[in-house]
DNA sequence: TGAAATGTTGGGGCG
DNA sequence: ACGCCCCAACATTTC
């Protein structure tokens, strides 16, 4: 019996079978579809051209792991293969005489350049090659201002999107799959195991495995608890790091285990519950909305995680010898407890409260003057969401040199956002555990506090607990005068 | 999706 | 009783 022709879905950011365009295409009666994943070791195959951290790893291996599960309860397999998707997905197709290949689409300038290639080469061996939009609510070419040109400002931009059609309804996973039996003349597949994402000396991950669930099931427990649960509180208390009241939605987004469009629509049937309900679901998709934007900034811009999108920043006086204050933001080791707090988050839980972020960000940039780029693959490296269009987008935000950014002027004080923000110390207290015991009168600026205090709370400044390596009202000062430096 | 400096107002203590 | 000063509270401007 000649073996029947699949199709084949190439999966990449997009781990999840419901509301997934390219699955759909590939459920045709007859043509059993083959699900691929490949792990692109060239350079040129990671977003922006570089490899993801070993935050983004791990929740990849688990990711991986929850999507070969669904797809064998269903019947099929997750096939995973090593190497150069140019040579691969041709080679796939030959070898099991598939007629069909499709996929989602990525924005990163890297991920488009192999994409379309590969689609010519498909397209020239008579195969079709099909992409669909599974991941924005909006392709970014399709959002247009008046004048025809893409967005710079984000409110018009989110404006314009919410005047399109709604976004379509979620597509519905498919219930019952047909195995295909793996052909000797078909490329090597590798295990997950052997893909050796897992960090093994030290296992530094339990902070990760506590926090999340990653896999589709736990994206979207997660949208049910929160749009169930925290929805309510949303508006009023998503800048408190230490409320649980955000989504926490954003690697499953990154990976994509849930689709915006999934989100969008959940969203809206518990906004008609209430005005209040509508309120905050307003509230919550507007950064849905932010993420829309990074991804429109993205596209038409590609070069978004090098370049200033405002030239007059490229000859800022940053300061490039600076790796001791770098390192020390990097470790949370700055002095400033609310900045620390966050830089320890990010290392054991492999994510950072966005108000936070925003703090800290702002903290490396102007306090310390070190170029935003420095930053970006900072929170490249160690999150779990790590974007290649959120996280360039929101950098170059905070440090002035974006769209429709934050002016260079707006400096956050560590000690103000940490008094407004986390009013008695629950967000420091848990991160920084050296501070645990300290007066919440103080816990923002321990070194204001009397040395008797501290000795009681078992703190020594400069030993146990850093001294703030920047004096705030200096470092202002300075990065005020670096500001007219830039006008020059 | 700031902060700090500066300006304005109004209540109350006080001579 | 009244004006003066102080200063908190709030508003505006500037960085």
């Amino acid at each position: 019996m000649a073996a029947i022709s699949p199709s084949i879905v190439w999966l990449r950011n997009d781990l999840r079978l419901t509301d997934n365009p390219a699955v759909q295409a590939a459920i045709v009666p007859g043509t059993p579809p083959l699900f691929v994943y490949i792990v692109d070791d060239s350079d040129k195959g990671r977003a922006q051209g570089r490899p993801q951290g070993s935050a983004s790893l791990w929740w990849l291996h688990h990711s991986l792991a929850a999507l070969a599960a669904d797809l064998k309860s269903r019947g099929s397999r997750l096939d995973i293969l090593r190497g150069d998707p140019a040579d691969l997905i041709p080679a796939l197709a030959a070898a099991f005489d598939a007629k069909h290949v499709a996929w989602t689409r990525r924005y990163d300038a890297a991920g488009i350049d192999i994409d379309s290639r590969i689609k010519s080469t498909l397209t020239a061996a008579g195969i079709a090659a099909e992409s669909f939009n599974g991941q924005l609510l909006r392709e970014p070419w399709t959002v247009k201002t008046k004048t025809g040109g893409p967005f710079r400002v984000f409110t018009p931009f989110w404006r314009a999107c919410q005047a399109l059609p709604p976004p379509a309804e979620p597509l519905r996973a498919p219930r019952r799959l047909t195995a295909v039996p793996w052909n000797r003349n078909a490329p090597t597949r590798v295990s997950i195991q052997e893909l050796g994402l897992l960090p093994t000396k030290p296992d530094w991950t339990a902070g990760l495995r506590e926090a999340w669930t990653p896999g589709e099931a736990g994206a979207r427990q997660r949208l049910v608890d929160f749009l169930d649960n925290a929805l309510l509180r949303y508006e009023n208390e998503r800048d408190l790091p230490s409320r649980p009241s955000t989504s926490r939605l954003s690697p499953h987004l990154t990976f994509g285990e849930i689709s915006p469009r999934q989100i969008w629509h959940a969203a809206q049937h518990t906004a008609a519950k209430s005005a209040a309900a509508a309120q905050n679901v307003d509230k919550f998709l507007s950064e849905i909305g932010w993420r829309e934007f990074s991804y429109h900034l993205l596209f038409h811009n590609p070069d978004l995680a090098r370049k200033n999108l405002q030239a007059r920043f490229d000859d800022f006086p940053w300061r490039t010898r600076a790796s001791k204050d770098l390192r020390a933001w990097q470790q949370g080791m700055t002095g400033y407890p609310i900045v620390d707090a966050g830089l320890r988050e990010l290392r054991q839980t492999g994510i950072m409260h966005n108000r936070v972020r925003m703090i800290a960000a702002s903290f490396l940039i102007k306090h310390l003057l070190i170029d935003w780029r420095e930053g970006e693959r900072w929170f490249w490296d160690t999150l779990v969401d790590a974007d290649p269009a959120n996280n360039a987008a929101s950098w170059q935000w905070v440090a002035g040199s974006g769209a429709d950014a934050a002016p260079f002027f707006r400096i956050f004080n560590p000690i103000l956002q940490g008094e407004k923000f986390d009013p008695d110390g629950d967000y420091v207290r848990r991160f920084v555990p050296e501070l645990a015991d300290c007066p919440s009168a103080f816990i923002h600026k321990p070194w204001l506090a009397q040395k008797a205090e501290l000795q009681k709370a078992g703190i020594r400044l400069g030993e146990t607990y850093p001294t703030p390596i920047v004096d705030h009202a200096e470092a202002r000062e300075r990065a005020l005068a670096a500001l007219k430096q830039l006008k020059d």
